[in-house]
DNA sequence: TGTACATCAGTGAACGCGCGTTCACTGATGTAC
DNA sequence: TGTACATCAGTGAACGCGCGTTCACTGATGTAC
């Protein structure tokens, strides 16, 4: 360890480790990614936060310049995280997934009870809504990314089909979440689900 | 006003007219239930709704016994009142909308403009989900009926098509709501709202 | 390799602030007779 | 009708609390030579 000290460049150096540091960023906003998911992003305390991470709250401001940078950046995590895990196991080189399996996979009772995992639009989709213009910005992004990719996946390939799928994906695990008589809930899933499956055999309008 | 004096039962009397904290009250729950759709179930707090309603924060109690009492009343009245609007100008007797005038009314760039008098289940449905089961409770029962209503409104009175509509309807708002860019919050609008009123001309799946 | 020194990630006390809630008080409303 | 009294809606100071943020401090990490 101590034998690559002369490499080094006398660039601005470290106290704990450059390595942990990183790692402990890491932490923190992984954590917030998943606060922000399940509970929405004002829910999410700088004191809880670093809490759940074993960590003081004075140590925070190592990280992050305050709390609503931390939010920006967790929501943005939020997004690629739950877009990754719509593409579960995909390797680059893989075909891109089916319109079915999608819709299978989102409009899904396992989508629906992991909100920390799941959908961040789903999730935030109403926060976001009366956030600032840049955090909306930053969520149109990941939405028009949906829209573009579920349209290549459908058989006529047209945005406007996929806007009504994703608004009913979207709509219908929202909706799932609120819906306290779980027959009902799962029909919901199911209704909307099949309807759309249907949906992409359909001659053109 | 002296005259009916002798008239009055001896029953619990009052301070200032009944009719004045009666009007107080609902002057309060109103004001809750638009500050609730417009900026969220959290977002209300007693200090700022009582200054908003030109009172001083002490008297809130006089009218509820928490804020969390207040924000259940709040949802419930948020609720009927975004359902009222979206028959706004019916009267008892007239033929029910049609599932076209829903459809164009709720999928529209006017009700995804004005949050404060919309519907109150696209404005608070990721609050909702993630609130107690009592809340959750409530916007189940005008789920069902928004579903039910529309449901009777289309050709095929097919519930599960309803839940469909449904599901876009909510999505599509919302959605529209976070789109930054207002081409494509308007095309979001218009693909979904098309979409919907073919959809009711199908021949059953 | 060993020693003196510098850096800085993480700690925890402290700050000012807005929150929900309580309460002694006020004065207009209404009652009793 | 007039007078003495009771009620209670509304006021505003005060409470304890959690919040975001700051900062002096610590000690492990790493540097200089």
């Amino acid at each position: 360890m101590t034998i690559i000290q002369k490499v080094n460049t006398r660039k601005t150096t470290m106290g704990h480790s450059q390595a942990d540091k990183a790692q402990s960023r890491e932490r923190i906003l992984r954590q917030a990614a998943d606060a922000v998911r399940d509970t929405g992003l004002e829910s999410v305390s700088v004191g809880k936060l670093m809490r759940s991470v074993d960590m003081t709250h004075g140590g925070f401001y190592n990280h992050f310049g305050s709390r609503s940078e931390l939010l920006a950046q967790a929501l943005e995590r939020a997004l690629v995280e739950g877009a990754r895990t719509a593409n579960a196991g995909m390797k680059p080189g893989d075909a891109p997934r089916s319109y079915e399996t999608r819709v299978k996979g989102y409009v899904s009772r396992a989508h629906r009870d992991s909100r920390t995992s799941g959908c961040a639009i789903v999730a935030l989709a109403s926060d976001v809504s009366r956030a600032d213009p840049a955090s909306r910005a930053v969520m149109s992004v990941h939405l028009d990314d949906f829209v573009a990719q579920l349209a290549t996946a459908m058989d006529r390939h047209d945005e406007g089909d996929a806007m009504l799928a994703v608004s009913a994906m979207v709509g219908a695990v929202l909706l799932a979440r609120v819906q306290t008589d779980p027959k009902k809930s799962d029909a919901l899933l199911k209704s909307v689900r099949d309807r759309l499956l249907a949906l992409n055999h359909n001659a053109p309008a």
